[in-house]
DNA sequence: ATTAATTTTTAGACTTGCCTAAATATATTT
DNA sequence: AAATATATTTAGGCAAGTCTAAAAATTAAT
């Protein structure tokens, strides 16, 4: 069994494995978790002795099989509560992250469970991301971003990059949730802004924002 | 805001104060807590640091008016998802309470709140507890012991004394539930056992199981 | 009213998880 | 290849929450 504190570095060293290949650094870790980088070397031999992460000093850490797998899990359950506090308690998307923070520690499987066929087995959260099944495997779909869209081509939002707040809010206020079709009408080359159409309205997209919202191509 | 162990003490003193009138011993939150007197000495200083319980050394320790509402709002948070997991997770009635002592401390009002609406805002819990209003206020059923039940008495079964996982199996292989009308056949004068007419069944009844089971008189 | 038993508090220690500051290892420049 | 900069680990300390053992207060018994 694992820690509250454990079960979060597990997550953090989960999320940067996804992105980076090699091995995840101190630095990185004690960044997305907001701590310092000496906690994080404490941490790790608490794992590393649990046999979750793989660790050789200064030459960052991996996840094991266990590791993902519990890690998995816990994202598993971040993302059906944050379908949950959505679809059954009329949450916004922008609402749901801190909620689910606390809930994904919540230790039932059979909650989880029962969770899960409440909600219809869905396969993605209200930001667009996968949510694991049981043994910790994804659904990766082929998902672009919008920046890399060109003049003309036409596509589908699938998800966000960045979760904060305020970019969700900003989405919600220009009308772009997922499963709206785009178009991409003008690309500036000066500054890389967009011309969209989105419904029937035409907007301009900084490429900040293009930078942070995904599309399916078309 | 409060810990998790703080909430937990704060909970305990609070079903202490309704069955005990004077001030609540360090001995009785240790029991009730399984933790040692000393601890409980410890945490003490800490709740009235925070103004929520009142303690005179070695006089024992009341619930302030802030500490009754954080305590009846854990109250109300436990009861609402026993009655989530049951209503909406085909738990059943004794599967709850460990689960329910976890989401109890859930920190947030919005989340509550939409449970509590999702559920119909219920009064009572899946054991006949009454659930805490967001003022702290409960809504006290009169109810008594089947135990005091004299012969041809009737009565409708609408709590549990004891809820423990075993004592709530014994319930359902007897199809003892919430709701059912019970009429006293006779009561043994040696062991103060009842025969009981429960549905179209005639049960044998000890009076231990009597003393665990509350009815409304009818 | 003493003495004995019980309850409660205090003292000191331990674990988890975090921190700062210092030491050490690795990476980057010159 | 040295020197410098950066990253990581270690050392030592702190707060929360718990424990055991000892001291002090209260209650019960003689
Ligand atoms: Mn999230
Ligand atoms: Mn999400
Ligand atoms: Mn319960
Ligand atoms: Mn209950």
């Amino acid at each position: 069994m694992f820690t509250l504190s454990e079960e979060n570095y597990l997550k953090a060293i989960y999320h940067l494995e996804l992105v980076a290949n090699s091995g995840i650094s101190t630095n990185a870790i004690a960044n997305q978790l907001e701590t310092k980088a000496s906690s994080v070397s404490d941490m790790i031999k608490k794992l590393s002795d649990k046999e979750v992460v793989i660790y050789k000093k200064y030459k960052g850490v991996t996840l094991t099989n266990l590791g993902k797998k519990v890690a998995a899990n816990i994202v598993r359950k971040h993302r059906l509560w944050e379908v949950f506090l959505v679809e059954k308690l009329n949450f916004s998307w922008d609402e749901v992250h801190d909620v689910a923070e606390q809930l994904e520690h919540i230790k039932s499987p059979k909650l989880i469970n029962q969770l899960d066929a409440l909600l219809g087995f869905p396969t993605q959260d209200p930001h667009g991301d996968p949510i694991p099944d049981k043994e910790g495997n994804i659904n990766v779909i082929e998902k672009s971003l919008l920046s890399t869209l060109n003049k003309n081509e036409s596509a589908v939002c699938v998800g966000v990059n960045d979760s904060s707040s305020d970019f969700l809010q900003f989405l919600d206020k220009k009308g772009i949730t997922l499963g709206k079709k785009i178009v991409v009408l003008e690309k500036e080359e000066f500054d890389n802004s967009l011309l969209i159409k989105i419904g029937t309205e035409q907007l301009s997209i900084s490429n900040k924002i293009a930078n942070n919202l995904y599309v399916q191509r078309k």
